[in-house]
RNA sequence: GCCGACGUAGCUCAAAGGUAGAGCAGCUGAUUCGUAAUCAGCAGGUUGUAGGUUCAAAUCCUAUCGUCGGCUCCA
């Protein structure tokens, strides 16, 4: 049932998407088609037009297509030749029409039309545009015919479309909710971090509450890495760009490079952590013996990227990565892999966080012998299916080094970020000739498996932040509990109970403003705060605390030391 | 990088060529209050930056930086 409505839905939509562009085509008769297809959340139609036109008449667009449903065309369908819809789309003067054709195998194609619009459109459709009621135009935004840089620009107008009115007015709120969850809007409210001009696009800037965060992560981080058998080590943020000349990356990765020279040689910002712990594996003999080596780093990393796709903590340029390079013989790889993929759930569930996993394979550019591609990769096919992962293979999108396996988050408005990603490398260790000693004392190579269990800590922290809404639980918040006095007399109980939480390691702040209670319950509130603990006559006198839970419980008559015992227990658990 | 929109006080937003304004936050004072906003006063801005048009620019133009929505790229 559910996923017939899906294709329903799909199809109502790619009918709303044919008659926004017989719209377009009314009010703008020189615009040139692309494509519109139904998408996840609705439908789009790219028109090669002055752009500004679009944006300005977006409402008079979504009028005009009113006018159309109201008109009622019915969808007729035309399977007709290929040399015939040539002439047609000739005729009509639709060059991007006439290029789709030309890709098109089949000497048959169909013709969608309602009135005197025509597309070339597999379809199926809806019997007439008066089927289409609820709908809207959202936004307009650019994008390449075809999704090519270099192609032209075309206008993509972006709308959705339901079978009630409910549907449409739900979802419509849902992305509002959405944009309450941003993580810039909460990362503002709750002082956590800015991005600031003054330092510079896509590099961010951690407040108090928001390097307190980071801390707790980290920490985090290295304790589950040293339990399962990792060891930190630390390298420099800039490097000889002699040393990215033998790692490839010079070659392969140098626009996304900052470069710079001092007065004899060029030097690298380091965009990836790799060629640092190689050198830590070169330092001296490795034996069969010491094999696997897993070297950890929490390594900040900037790269160039390009203006456009910078969003927040999402995309940055300088970001930390909770990277680690796992040295192991080829016959120890699929175990070291599998063991990572057990590290990446362990952290999802921690989390509570969704996934999807995908596979991704040889790109275009690559470096290393197809041989070793192939081994690499089945390597990790091999893994994947001993965890029992569902997967999906990602053709031609792994890294110029070798495949990989990436689990990807959501964000707020359901857009898919990269988080932990697993790469076996084969290229490397014969690049910078890594090797073994084997029992019978020859030299063998060794396997190279990069891999990130969060992916980075400021893109994490940024899914995490919309995931939660800000609500972090107790052993993630920044501030654990504020203690708000009722009027300035408790002052001095608050400071005897604020000293001994924080001397308890308990985040704990001290709220005696001269305010209502009420006013600070609210701000407690809107910061996000999990625990309040109120302090009035009553507490003063008894010696005891009321508390109040984020979601508004109290908890009276509570004394300092069971409200701190029951602290311990909750972060102890994570809950 | 590309297409489009936008940039006004710490924050959210007014002011459509004619003296930049409000709410919140901040500060001072009053109030001493029991679970999401107590009252009053004060202060706060070369309108992102640099040029230009004009008697006059937040407003129009150009460049530049940045932000937002996408495309492309990616952790």
């Amino acid at each position: 049932m559910q996923k017939e409505n899906s294709q329903d839905l799909s199809i109502l939509r790619h009918s709303a998407s044919h008659i926004l562009a017989q719209a377009v085509k009314r009010l703008f008769s020189k615009a040139k088609l692309g494509i519109g297809p139904p998408i996840k959340d609705g439908f789009y139609y790219d028109f090669d037009i002055d752009g500004e036109l679009l944006s300005q008449n977006l409402p008079r667009i979504e009028e005009e297509m009113r006018k159309i449903v109201k008109e009622d065309f019915p969808f007729k369908k035309e399977k007709i030749s290929k040399s015939e819809a040539e002439r047609i789309f000739k005729e009509r003067e639709e060059p991007y029409k006439l290029e789709l054709l030309k890709e098109i195998e089949d000497d048959m194609v169909t013709l969608y039309s309602q009135g005197d619009f025509v597309d070339l459109c597999r379809g199926p459709h809806l019997q007439s545009t008066g089927k289409v009621k609820f709908f809207t135009l959202l936004s307009v935004a650019g994008a390449y015919w075809k999704g090519k840089e270099g192609n032209p620009m075309l206008s993509r107008i972006y709308g959705t479309a339901f079978f009630t009115q409910e549907d449409l007015q739900q979802h419509l709120k849902m992305l509002e909710e959405a944009k309450k969850r941003d993580h810039r809007r909460i990362g503002k409210d709750m002082d956590l971090f800015t991005i600031s001009p003054q330092s510079g696009a896509g590099l961010a800037i951690y407040y108090p509450r928001g390097a307190m965060l980071r801390d707790i992560l980290e920490n985090f981080e290295k304790k589950e890495h040293l339990k399962r058998g990792y060891q930190l080590v630390w390298t420099p943020h800039i490097s000889r760009a002699h040393l990215w000349e033998k790692s490839g990356h010079l070659d392969f990765y140098r626009e996304n490079m900052y470069l710079f020279s001092t007065d004899k040689e060029e030097y690298v910002i380091k965009p990836m952590n790799c060629p640092g712990h190689i050198l830590i594996y070169k330092s001296k003999i490795r034996s069969y013996r010491d094999l696997p080596l897993r070297f950890f780093e929490l390594g900040t990393v900037y790269r160039r990227e390009e203006s456009g796709v910078l969003h927040g903590l999402l995309r940055l340029r300088g970001f930390t990565q909770d990277d680690a390079h796992i040295f192991c013989a080829p016959s120890q790889v699929v175990e070291e892999v599998r063991g990572v993929i057990r590290f990446v759930l362990f952290m999802m569930n921690t989390f509570k966080l969704g996934y999807r996993v995908t596979l991704s394979t040889r790109p275009a550019k690559y470096i290393g012998s197809l041989a070793s591609w192939d081994r690499a990769i089945e390597a990790l096919k091999d893994a994947l299916k001993e965890e029992n992962l569902n997967f999906e293979i990602a053709l031609g999108e792994g890294a110029f080094y070798g495949p990989k396996i990436d689990i990807q988050m959501e964000d707020a408005l359901g857009r898919l970020w990269q988080g932990p990603t697993i790469q076996v490398d084969f290229n490397l260790p014969e690049r910078f000739d890594l090797t073994y000693v084997a029992p019978n004392g020859e030299k063998k190579r060794v396997v190279m498996i990069h891999r990130v269990v969060l992916g980075t800590i400021e893109r994490f922290l940024a899914v995490l932040i919309e995931h939660l809404g800000g609500n972090f639980p107790l052993w993630l918040s920044p501030i654990q509990v504020r203690i708000l006095t009722v009027t300035e007399k408790e002052a001095s109980y608050a400071q005897d109970i604020y000293q001994e939480m924080i001397s308890e390691e308990v985040r704990a702040e001290l709220d005696t403003k001269n305010e209502m209670l009420g006013y600070k319950v609210r701000e407690a509130e809107l910061d996000r705060i999990p625990y309040m603990v109120i302090l009035g006559k009553e507490e003063a006198k008894r010696k005891v605390l009321t508390v109040r839970e984020r979601k508004g419980n109290n908890l009276k008559n509570i004394t300092l030391g069971s409200f701190l015992q029951m602290l311990k227990d909750k972060v102890k658990h994570r809950e």
